[in-house]
DNA sequence: AATTTCTATTAGATCGGTCTACCAACTAAG
DNA sequence: CTTAGTTGGTAGACCGATCTAATAGAAATT
């Protein structure tokens, strides 16, 4: 029941083990008849190449590190599946970890991959992310970061969309609804993917006839009962705005469910917007109108980026942004002045 | 520019690399003082702890595999989530691959895997599985593994639902709503989960007044683009069922689609039930009555069954299946003949 | 005082590959 | 015949930890 290894498959062979492992390698100082007779043995005794064993005198493991916050948001999972196929092209093997938007959780994520020898990590950062020790085993180690989505270094690379022409691109289409007042509900408080969308949308509604107070906005968790809470904690001020903007689509499922709770039609009493436009969006009744911001999109831009920094570690840092769209349906299309 | 060895920091607290390495374990046998100053010329020196130089002596690597077929579907992103979280609270990093329910690739993510030394893997077998190749190298390797929600192998662990359970506890609700003509639709065609499903509908379609054929059911990827084309296809042949049954949420949001593309209202025009009961289930329009399948607790499950057995590998094969609970919404509750 | 036990520490083998430097045998060129 | 080059292959150091067996000195026991 032992491990069978390179010294063992040579002996079977009659070669030394730095044949073997030239033949593992295909190596053309090697001609078939012996790389046959070594492939052989292989087949017959079982044996199981040893990566790890490899990787202590190769400077590189072939592994990548992931961490994103929650999967369950279909907007992060799309982006988790573009990234592992492009790691898996690439022939990397991925390391995953989910850090629930916990600082504390995805440094031990961090820590660990480093230990791990990972060649780079994708980062989509928890909210706090800025606050020192994070960055301490990045660049203890300095092992290769891209910040995917939001960002909290700028010496880091980082891929994520144009949240701030995403704002703009919804502030515009609401006010031509002919709305009066918008306020935007959920989303991370200090990330910087909401700032930026707060910005886009205030730029995009100055000069405007609709009112837009960021202050009135309800930061919450990036999920359904983010946008359920959230509205609640507006529509509970007294304030009766007519668009919800929703900081993701993920929320804007909650704010359905809870204006439907309230007995309030959305698109009808009320129009919802929203980011990302996941599959989704589309499938909802009414279909919701969102800004797409197309995570594979992202994803395999982060690749691209993760995998040249490997190559060549003295690239400056980069700064790639994603054009959003935006996807009218009916969830704004129908919106009419309450009687 | 040079990586920091144990041998370095020992050299710089004045001790031997055994003792450094002594400390970095809390060995009992080092006195404090000196423990003191060889963590602090660690963190002088930015010492980064080499797991994979340590899991060359050790018999342990502190990872775990998972693959999955794709995260899109929240089902899977919960189990996901659960896993990573259960693997992480037991010290483990883990690797995730998204098979795509392709075969070969599920192969390679395997071959990966097994090669960068993992302690054991959970596979949500990618449907296919059952032929050769993909058993080889589990055990050529003889590594633990758990498999997910489907099976093809007898003698390796399986967690799942109990499907059958659950297609009978659907196919009682659904009789008792008097419908008189019920079919299943999407789902991969050969896997476990849905010959299970298949069968507990059978079961719980006999004696009833439901006519369910289970070869008039159309097998499809398990996503809303399946759920889309399985319906139609279904519909096309001419038959009006009046009760479809998706093979999962996901499959029934395209479902939902294709039916009111067609202008017909799921809940009204025709009932539509389903397996899994994702969160979404209950936003949707009108909420779907869904079979609860907790794929958090298969997730948590199968993490016990694995880490015992990666304890103890002499284990017998364990089949461990959870209890599923209907769920019943509008979008069946609402279910009358057709005028 | 001699022996035993305990404490703090260490040298050196080891895990399973890769890599450098070198070698032997044969062919080709001058 | 000598020299240079090519082909096919090997010995042994090396990567960075762990682990076993051993040791020197101090304390305790006889």
């Amino acid at each position: 029941m032992k491990k069978v290894t390179l010294h063992d498959v040579s002996r079977a062979a009659g070669v030394s083990r730095s044949t073997a492992s030239l033949v593992l390698r295909g190596d053309p100082r090697i001609p078939e008849a012996t790389s046959d007779r070594v492939r052989l043995a292989m087949a017959e005794l079982g044996y199981v190449y040893n990566r790890q064993a490899a990787n202590m005198r190769r400077s590189e493991s072939m592994t990548l590190g992931l961490i994103v916050t929650d999967i369950r948001n279909p907007y992060f999972a799309g982006l988790t599946m573009t990234i592992e196929e492009a790691a898996h092209d690439a022939g990397y093997t991925l390391f995953v970890g989910y850090s629930r938007d916990e600082v504390e959780r995805q440094y031990m994520q961090l820590e660990t991959m480093v230990q791990q020898q990972v060649d780079g990590i994708f980062l989509l950062p928890a909210t706090g992310s800025e606050l020192a020790p994070v960055c301490g085993i990045i660049d203890r180690s300095s092992v290769p970061v891209v910040q995917l989505a939001r960002y909290f270094s700028e010496e880091l690379d980082y891929v994520g969309p144009d949240n701030v022409a995403a704002g703009q691109q919804l502030a515009q289409h609401v006010s031509s609804l002919g709305a009066s007042t918008a306020v935007l509900v959920g989303g991370p408080e200090h990330s910087s993917a909401r700032t930026e969308r707060i910005k886009g949308l205030e730029t995009g509604f100055t000069g405007s006839a609709v009112a837009f107070d960021a202050s009135l906005s309800a930061a919450t968790t990036n999920n359904a009962a983010g946008g359920s809470e959230g509205v609640a904690r507006v529509l509970d001020q007294g304030i009766w705005p007519d668009c919800i903007i929703a900081y993701s689509d993920a929320v804007a499922l909650g704010i359905y469910a809870e204006l439907r709770r309230r007995n309030l039609d959305p698109g009808r009493d009320v129009s919802v917007a929203s980011f990302d436009d996941i599959a989704m969006a589309e499938l909802l009744l009414p279909p919701l109108t969102s800004v797409s911001t197309y995570p594979e999109l992202i994803g395999r831009r982060a690749a691209e980026l993760l995998l040249n920094r490997i190559r060549d570690p003295a690239l400056q840092p980069q700064r790639s942004l994603i054009e959003p769209a935006l996807k009218v349906r009916a969830s704004t299309a129908q919106w009419r002045p309450r009687t």
